[in-house]
DNA sequence: AAGTGGTCTAGACCACATC
DNA sequence: ATGTGGTCTAGACCACTTA
């Protein structure tokens, strides 16, 4: 009765590679995860505990807490003290990643497009500075682009940028997301805050997205900061709330 | 030249409380993060390595490691190998909680209430059952109620839960949070995967919110799980978009 | 009493960036 | 060559849950 319907198949974990650059236990959480989206670990399932598993898989504790904390971060797994850990139940979906619309689109196995409306050097006025950190009224890039999948509009997309990326060219963007170009030129980005939110749309935003005049828009704004810890993007976007939407999940401490 | 402006409050870290239930690792990271926020140790700032700083306070490196990581995971810091440990720039938003709109509300020190419009047993559409993990057409309990901030209305809310809460009463919902009552009953809610959206204002929602028919919602759809990994609860709100939006903070993994 | 996850230690070796 | 963070080990003790 103690060890009743305790998954964790060894075979999954057989040829964890020792040499490569890959961490032993990002190997190990990696597989953990496929194991439970594709069913193989049914939800609800209980886990064998710590130690067992870390002799089983001849690692240390640690790094299999690690790897299985990982797994928890993404809302896949439960742990409790005195009981062990669980399989979720429930459908699960893919984490919101720190990627742009372009390669998200792109991963949904569509055809991203992208029309540059404007990109322009200006002065920058009081919120653009003080989000990027930069002094008011001096340089900044901005661009205005309609991001399309498929030929249909989902987004209009409005960015600032320091001025050291003047030199980013309207072909580069038309083909690439903005991230990848940025990552080409050997910026990172790490941290961004974002904040979502809906309006009316206004202007010409409905022509570009191609819905009503005055219907609903998803808005997102968010700066985004590299490496170092410096402001380097700084957007305000808005979307085809039939075309996009925002998915997170959310893990209590 | 190797020491510049570098960054580390010793006297911040004197009184750590070894005896108490309180991790070591929470108190330095707690600290760590008000220091920051407070602008005791600015944007820009590097902070000491780790092994000096484990050394000055008495600590093992992976437990201040484990700190430090703590705050980069909310976006305060950035940590580059190599390079060191920089605070990142420019104003910090709080993180995004798992909490309820309820408790959203009453942190912003506003007066939150409540009208429950809706408060039923009513069979489960496949939808409802698929999310909660019941069988279609069995009995689970049906939740609207609409809330207000100092008298303005700020959201519609539609929650569906197992029928073993059918003893929650009605008066309960209207003086506490959702997630208050669960936990007041032992529930406590682990994980939650929400979808974020916008459309227009349907039914008697523009009248519950206080505008314009058909005019912009912001939406959120979200299951949540308890500490077992099963759910608890599943709703789809909307809100009024010039009273509410969502925040968040993303950093690369 | 037994079993679980949570915390903490004191080292070791490595990969990467800078000088 | 030096300094940084990233990974990994092999234990220890504790708090909590269940029986």
């Amino acid at each position: 009765m103690a060890g009743d319907e305790v998954y964790w198949p060894d075979e999954l974990f057989a040829d964890l590679d020792r040499t490569g650059p890959v961490p032993l236990y990002f190997q190990v959480s990696s597989r953990l995860q496929e194991a439970i989206r594709s069913g193989a670990i049914p939800g609800g399932a209980r886990l064998d505990n710590e130690i067992s598993i870390s002799q089983r898989l001849g690692l240390s504790r640690p790094t299999v807490r690690r790897a299985i904390q990982e797994v928890v971060d993404k809302g896949l797994l439960v742990r409790r003290r005195g009981i062990g850990t669980q399989v979720v139940q429930g459908q699960v979906t893919r984490q919101v990643e720190l990627t742009s619309l372009y390669e998200d689109l792109q991963s949904a196995h569509h055809e991203p497009g992208t029309t540059v409306l404007a990109h322009d050097t200006v002065p920058a006025t009081a919120v653009v500075a003080e989000k990027l950190g930069v002094a008011k009224g001096s340089d900044v890039i901005y661009l205005r682009r309609q991001r399309r999948t498929d030929g249909v509009p989902v987004a209009v997309l409005e960015n600032y940028l320091p001025p050291e990326f003047a030199d980013i060219t309207t072909g580069q963007l038309e083909s690439h997301g903005l991230y990848q170009v940025l990552r080409a030129r050997g910026v990172t980005i790490r941290v961004a805050q974002q904040k979502i939110g809906a309006r009316r749309a206004q202007g010409d935003e409905g022509e570009l997205l191609d819905i009503e005049k005055g219907g609903p828009v998803l808005t997102m704004e968010r700066v985004a900061y590299d490496n170092s810890g410096r402001a380097i993007e700084y957007g305000h976007h808005c979307y085809r709330p039939d075309m996009y939407s925002f998915e997170t999940t959310l893990v209590a401490k």
